[in-house]
DNA sequence: GTAATTTCTAAACCTAACTTTAGGTCAAGG
DNA sequence: CCTTGACCTAAAGTTAGGTTTAGAAATTAC
């Protein structure tokens, strides 16, 4: 009963809010890393229960786990993270949030002035590639809401 | 080659860029319902292109395909829709869009309030349940970002 | 000391949104 | 006419992010 044996996962679970079985999921994907007891069973640190709640913030933002593993790996491995280190991940996850609103406003700028002027189906509508559609595999121009110019 | 002998799939496909196998899916969901030539093969609309081109506007904007047969059914069924249908319905659409917005902004603000105080741990963090997380199966409180009070 | 919980692993299953494959049919050009 | 490319259906495969299941071992509670 020492101060630190650390936290079972069902123990973190109730923590966090998270299904065991999610939080067995995050360490295969490298987003948690417990050590075992004697018996073969993981142990966390309650810095841990921090990390989980960041990644469940993260996902919020509509960050993928390989993004957020990312993000995470910003974050000190030798020691437990201080609250500065805290800050500077958040920063990184602000900008990446940052870019997501302006995205969607842009997008949303765009379709009020569909809406204002009744187009809602030329090529100059422009309602369309705002970065996130990746390159498809055919070449030359795709129209949006719409036929070629003539339509 | 009368006027109006429909769109191929594949003329559709390339006028909106989608796959043939996505609009054959999207069929299959109820977005879009082409009719039979002689032979069998699926004709469209030039109308469809529209169509086509707002459930692709959709999705970027984070609508499942149900949600999307959904705001397309108050689109007229026994006649082409005209500009004005599109512009009804790209009204629903901009009202969810900016609820998104919205979540997504206050989500960032609290975000910058937690960076701001350095707290980053404590359950009045408040960087939680933004209504977004569905109930969880578990009932009691669910502590963010870090432990119980006295962490 | 034993019963009830928890935890363990591996593998199968789940939903969304598609793509790929296999085996055939249709349509258009020469 | 015949070949080639577009199209057809049905079913299986894919990725993300998990959950469920099964059978066994560890831990905790009494």
């Amino acid at each position: 009963m020492a101060v630190s044996e650390g936290l079972a996962i069902g123990a973190l679970a109730r923590r966090t809010g998270l299904a065991v079985s999610a939080i067995r999921y995050y360490e295969a994907q490298g987003l948690i890393a417990p050590w075992r007891n004697a018996g073969g069973q993981r142990r966390y640190q309650r810095a841990d229960i921090r990390r989980l709640s960041f990644i469940m913030i993260a996902q919020q933002f509509g960050l993928t786990l390989p993004e957020i593993r990312d993000v995470l790996s910003g974050l000190p491995g030798s020691r437990t993270p201080t609250p500065q280190d805290w800050r500077k991940i958040s920063v990184r996850l602000r900008a990446r949030l940052d870019q997501r609103i302006a995205t969607l406003t842009r997008l949303r700028d765009n379709l009020d002035g569909c809406i204002g002027c009744g187009c809602l189906s030329l090529p100059k509508c422009a309602l369309y590639n705002p970065d996130d559609r990746a390159k498809s595999h055919g070449s030359g121009p795709r129209y949006l809401m719409g036929d070629s110019p003539d339509t």
